[in-house]
DNA sequence: AGCACGCCGACT
DNA sequence: GTCGGCGTGCTC
């Protein structure tokens, strides 16, 4: 072949190219204005791309395959142009033509998912928390709404009108007529079973009847099954004390305001918050407005729900242990505009309420309010986007307030609303640290209870009080150690002792679910002497049955509670007085409110102290102080006894004074020198897989990138380095934390390095923008 | 996220 | 010569 020709072809290859990705002059002149729908896929790329959306989805008066933003469409994606699913974020008029568009295949939902607020939201959500649009999106709408739980199609029957005004003269058998008489009287359409309960008949006729067209029929997709709804005695709203009244004024006055304000509700423990914002919610939809109230799930139980439908005539519940179908039903009841307060866990924040009044955080402290998953989102920041966005006021509440919330109320950001007496003038419980190191060097009956704490726990028994033990660690024993070589049980797959639990004899782990056999002897040098050290709920409960024989003992924690709903039975008996003496692990710290408790006994303070988390203090601080709270709830009066090695510890001495300022106090300062929340952004990027090695690499170079992007702002890198649990599930964990004040510069910096990074198969990452669990 | 294209090694 | 390894890049 001659040189020539050779030479010649790659320039017909480049002029081929440029020819497919720029308007040719044929298809500018073909140029049109086309109606385009912008699509956000589910999964896959982050990007919305355009499809043309035939005539046939833009007549409204098909409400069923109606295309507007809000809706899930299915559309081709690639070469192989295989079906996906995307939600539509815009439609348009469009020039369309430099490059032929394809066709959105067809509209999924027959109603909006999505409205436009909720489309903004998750797009802020996307820029803020790292993720796909598409995953905001998928986050905001429950699975069972998507999946249309408990619906069904039906085939509904009904005689076309030209039939029914000539029934009497049609030549069809007796049966038959009597069937288009009784379809025709029905108001409403009926399916084939109903129609042929109603006529007396079989089916065969009716179907004959549907051949000869004189019965027409359609599909519609309906309910299965009728909501029940529980009738609950009426409650009015309680006379509200000098303080609450106070607070009920701040509150209305940011709802007359008309515009968005936060407020922090601080009212210590038994101050009568609920009662307050629940007047606050009776306001707004005293002008047919909605409110949503988020509580921790843990608190979402029948007698919270039970509270809220006293005061209300039509709310909705939505947590994680409902059924696709009920949680379904509440949606559609929020979306209609029917229901007047909607209370939930995190996720209800997303709540379609269209008419929005207020948001309300209860227990706003609560780390539950963070979600763990992608998109790992904090439900506070959320609510205090859309509250934003919305223009409606955000109620935050808690005798604990976190750290970043207290800090927006000294910047100005928020309003502080202080609660700092109980109701009926209830003196706070006073509280005594019990020092462990002189209870150690002490003579006397070795255990978790102390000599003091257990004279406590005599007096309050004698006098007819019941008894609160809070110790936050499950199971029987903490380490299986040997004490002659210091073999210690650990999990294969984790980096973390084995807990022994004596009910199932087992060693569990408690982030893994791995089970051992639990060794009678030591597996390295055989000592039979091998030890079951530290206490857990279930020793607890072994040394308490022990120690005070003649009363009853309830144990709640997440191995007791397994049963769903054992956690609000137990709650309830112990109210009911069946047992005396309450222990369990932190679940038994909330909100609870039992008259009768007139010792709260804190067995170890120090669980959470010496956590790898900047945190820790703040989370010993609230946990402290939230189960004092327990008690002194009547004129019984109450006290709170704590044991702990460290009773100077800056956390536990303003726990014992009910004194949130100071502590917050000592602890701003700390934070403030190490840019960490409130006053950095934080970002944690966390590595894993099978190999430390890569996980180390990328997040070196992830590292060095940011800092050759960061330029002149005030970015701090800590790492990487092994992740606290340096090894979960077999899997390596490597960190990287991020921080600076500026915010947006942060995510956006993150979101560039993580974007480009080139990551191997073998490893995976996450980005946890505001992070709360550290491990 | 898929799914194709593409450029190098072991086979019929 | 062909099958197939998974690196790279695109998806309206």
């Amino acid at each position: 072949m001659p040189s020539a020709t050779l030479s010649s072809v790659p320039t017909l290859v480049v002029q081929r190219s440029l020819f497919e990705s720029d308007p040719a002059p044929w298809e500018l002149d073909a140029a049109e204005r086309r109606r385009v729908a912008s699509i956000v896929l589910v999964e896959g790329l982050d990007k919305p791309l355009d499809y043309l959306a035939p005539d046939r989805f833009a007549d409204k008066g098909k409400p069923e395959i109606y295309l507007e933003p809000g809706r899930r469409v299915r559309v081709p994606l690639g070469r192989g142009n295989r079906s996906v699913t995307g939600y539509c974020v815009e439609v348009g008029i469009k020039e369309v033509g430099s490059r032929p568009l394809k066709e959105v295949l067809a509209v999924v939902d027959s109603e909006r998912l999505v409205s436009a607020p909720m489309l903004r939201l998750t797009r802020w959500m996307a820029d803020y928390y790292l993720c796909n649009w598409g995953q905001a999106l998928e986050a905001v709408v429950p699975a069972g709404v998507r999946a249309r739980a408990g619906t069904r199609e039906v085939l509904l029957l009904h005689v076309p009108t030209a039939v029914a005004a000539r029934i009497s003269s049609i030549d069809v058998t007796d049966t038959q007529r009597r069937i288009l008489e009784t379809l025709a009287a029905s108001p409403k359409p009926l399916a084939i079973k109903q129609l042929a309960g109603r006529a007396g008949c079989t089916v065969a006729p009716i179907n004959v009847l549907r051949k000869q067209g004189l019965i027409a029929e359609h599909t519609e997709r309906v309910d299965v099954g009728d909501a029940l709804e529980h009738d609950v005695a009426r409650e009015l709203p309680k006379q509200l004390n000098p303080d609450q009244a106070r607070a009920y004024a701040a509150i209305e006055a940011a709802l007359d305001s008309g515009k968005q304000r936060t407020i922090l509700l601080h009212g210590v423990t038994g101050s009568g918050k609920t009662e307050v914002y629940l007047q606050a919610v009776e306001k707004v939809v005293s002008f047919g407005r909605q409110a949503i109230v988020l509580v921790p799930e843990i608190s979402l139980t029948p007698q919270t729900v039970r509270r809220f439908a006293a005061r209300f005539d039509r709310i909705a519940v939505l947590h994680s242990h409902q059924s696709d179908v009920e949680r379904r039903r509440h949606w559609r009841r929020i979306a209609s505009g029917e229901v007047q307060v909607v209370v939930g866990a995190r996720s209800a924040v997303f709540s379609p309420a269209k008419n929005l009044g207020l948001i309300v955080i209860d227990e706003e402290h609560e780390a539950t309010f963070k979600q763990d998953t992608a998109p790992r989102y904090h439900a506070r920041t959320v609510a205090q986007r859309r509250s934003e966005d919305e223009g409606v006021p955000l109620v935050l509440a808690s005798a604990t307030p976190s750290l970043d919330a207290w800090w927006e109320t000294q910047t100005g950001q928020s309003e502080l609303v202080e609660m700092p007496r109980r109701v009926a003038n209830r003196p706070m419980p006073a509280v005594r640290t019990i020092d462990l190191r002189e209870e150690r060097d002490r003579r006397g009956p070795r255990g978790a209870i102390s000599r003091v704490l257990y004279q406590g726990m005599r007096e309050a028994l004698s006098d007819g009080g019941q008894v609160i033990l809070l110790l936050n660690r499950r199971g029987f024993s903490t380490h299986v150690q040997c004490p002659r070589c210091g073999f210690a049980l650990k999990c294969p797959h984790c980096d973390v002792a084995l807990t022994f639990h004596r009910a199932d004899h087992v060693a569990l782990c408690h982030w893994c679910d791995f089970r051992a056999e639990p060794p009678s002897a030591c597996p390295d040098c055989q000592n039979p002497g091998i030890l079951y050290v530290g206490v857990g709920t279930q020793k607890l409960e072994d040394e308490v049955r022990a120690r005070f024989a003649e009363h009853k003992v309830l144990r709640m924690d997440a191995d007791a509670m397994r049963k769903p709903g054992s956690h609000d039975t137990a709650l309830e008996a112990f109210r009911r007085g069946e047992a005396q003496i309450l222990l369990g692990t932190q679940m038994i710290a909330k909100g609870l409110d039992f008259p009768n408790v007139t010792l709260v006994g804190v067995v170890s303070a120090d669980t959470a102290i010496h956590w790898p988390d900047f945190r820790a203090s703040e989370k010993t601080f609230q946990l402290v102080t939230q189960v004092a709270g327990r008690t002194g709830r009547s004129d019984r009066g109450g006290r709170v006894l704590v044991q702990t090695f460290d009773p100077e510890h800056p956390a536990i001495a303003a726990a014992t004074r009910h004194d949130f300022a100071r502590f917050a106090d000592g602890e701003l300062p700390e934070r403030k020198a190490l840019l960490y929340p409130p006053f950095g952004s934080l970002v944690r990027i966390v590595a894993r897989g099978d190999a430390r090695d890569p996980i180390e690499a990328v997040l070196t170079a992830t590292a060095e990138r940011l800092r050759s992007q960061a330029g002149e702002s005030d970015l701090r890198i800590t790492g990487p380095g092994p992740a606290p649990l340096a090894r979960l599930r077999g899997k390596f964990r490597f960190n990287l934390l991020v921080r600076s004040a500026d915010r947006d510069r942060l995510h956006a910096l993150i979101r560039d390095a993580m974007g480009r990074a080139k990551l191997p198969k073998a490893v995976e990452w996450i980005a946890d923008v505001d992070p709360v669990d550290m491990l």
